[in-house]
DNA sequence: ACGTTTGTGGTACGTTCGTATCACAAAGAC
DNA sequence: GTCTTTGTGATACGAACGTACCACAAACGT
């Protein structure tokens, strides 16, 4: 009974079930046959949709870039109708922390990509560079903001510190996926770490 | 023409076979024969030494957890005699930086290993939890000390900093490992957060 | 000297994977 | 009202994987 049917939306859906069904047992071990039966569909529709399984994980990253981008944005605005620079790249750099299972499933999986795209060149040309690049120079801008209007200390110097950050965000969120740390003390490490250069 | 063999290097010759092959093509892609065409020997013979591939796996973990301790020794002795708390931590920091083939490898698959850990309760087991805590708390007590000698700042947490360095140090590691960085500007980073929380 | 252990090769088995093929029904085009 | 496109199912195929099995020779124990 074929009624014609919203392919983006089928592949959406699809990317979705990849997401899910690799959360549970790794990027790694994630097939075809999975997918489909995550999806509930069957194993020719994931092929009908996404020709190959390199399509499917090039797309499911895609997706998954993209939902964490909303997320980003929607903590953001969540601080607040016309927030200070501070509760912004809070917001920013918290947003990344494995807190809840949607964003361990973001962090795990990203790291999954991550560690694909140094092997798979298909990979490597996707927004691993481009989307914290975008991050760094987003974060950069913030600080510089904050440090015309004064509110950072004198002495810091803003890109060395959006990087810097950024990375210690990266870092306590896996190690939070990894069990050593929750993410609580996570928070508290970040939230000191900003005490330090903002202006007290 | 079985001659008696050290068990104990012929396993360690694998599994550096095991990494070497891992590194060419990623941890998930390795199979049994590819370390043994790696190795030079026969498959049954990788079969022999090691009874699955879990088992190789987990050796596999060890060994490379093995080299990068010794990595990291050597790093801070060679940071000269009796060196100041400041060079030390240097050292250590920097030591889990890709900055040649060697480090390049280790980042990549302890990566690969701690994601294959989020889904795998026999590698959850494993360093990843006592590993960094050691780090941390070696990291911690040399701060301690360095605060004692009123090397640091007077406001600074030591572990807050601990803590924080060493996610830094990982997540810069990470974006030196996809292209992001290199790892000039990575310890250029790391150096500057130091200075910052060292006494001018 | 003989029997047992130890190291090694070759190879076969069952499974699973990604992909390809064949068939066919419902919906739109004209 | 045909005819073509579009969506879907079932299934087959070849490759690769981890593992198991069989055979055998060198070395060692006694």
């Amino acid at each position: 009974m074929p009624k014609r049917v919203d392919h983006a939306q089928r592949r959406t859906e699809i990317a979705e079930a990849l997401v899910q069904a690799a959360g549970r047992h790794g990027l790694h071990a994630v097939g075809m046959r999975d997918v489909a039966a995550e999806a509930g569909v069957s194993l020719r529709l994931v092929q009908y949709y996404f020709e190959s399984k390199e399509k499917l994980l090039l797309f499911g990253l895609r997706h998954l870039a993209g939902k964490f981008g909303e997320r980003v944005t929607a903590r953001v605005s969540a601080a607040g109708d016309d927030p200070g620079p501070r509760a912004v790249i809070e917001a920013l750099l918290t947003a990344a922390l494995p807190v809840d299972e949607e964003s361990r499933l973001f962090h795990q999986l990203f790291t999954s990509y991550a560690v694909l795209s140094v092997t798979d060149e298909a990979l490597a040309a996707q927004p691993f560079i481009t989307d914290p690049d975008a991050a760094e120079s987003t974060l950069t801008a913030l600080l510089h903001q904050a440090a015309d209007t004064g509110l950072l200390q004198a002495d810091v110097d803003v890109h060395a510190e959006a990087v810097g950050l950024l990375a210690m965000s990266a870092g306590l969120g896996t190690s939070v996926l990894v069990g050593q740390r929750d993410a609580q003390s996570a928070t508290t490490v970040l939230r000191y770490h900003l005490d330090r250069i903002f202006q007290t």
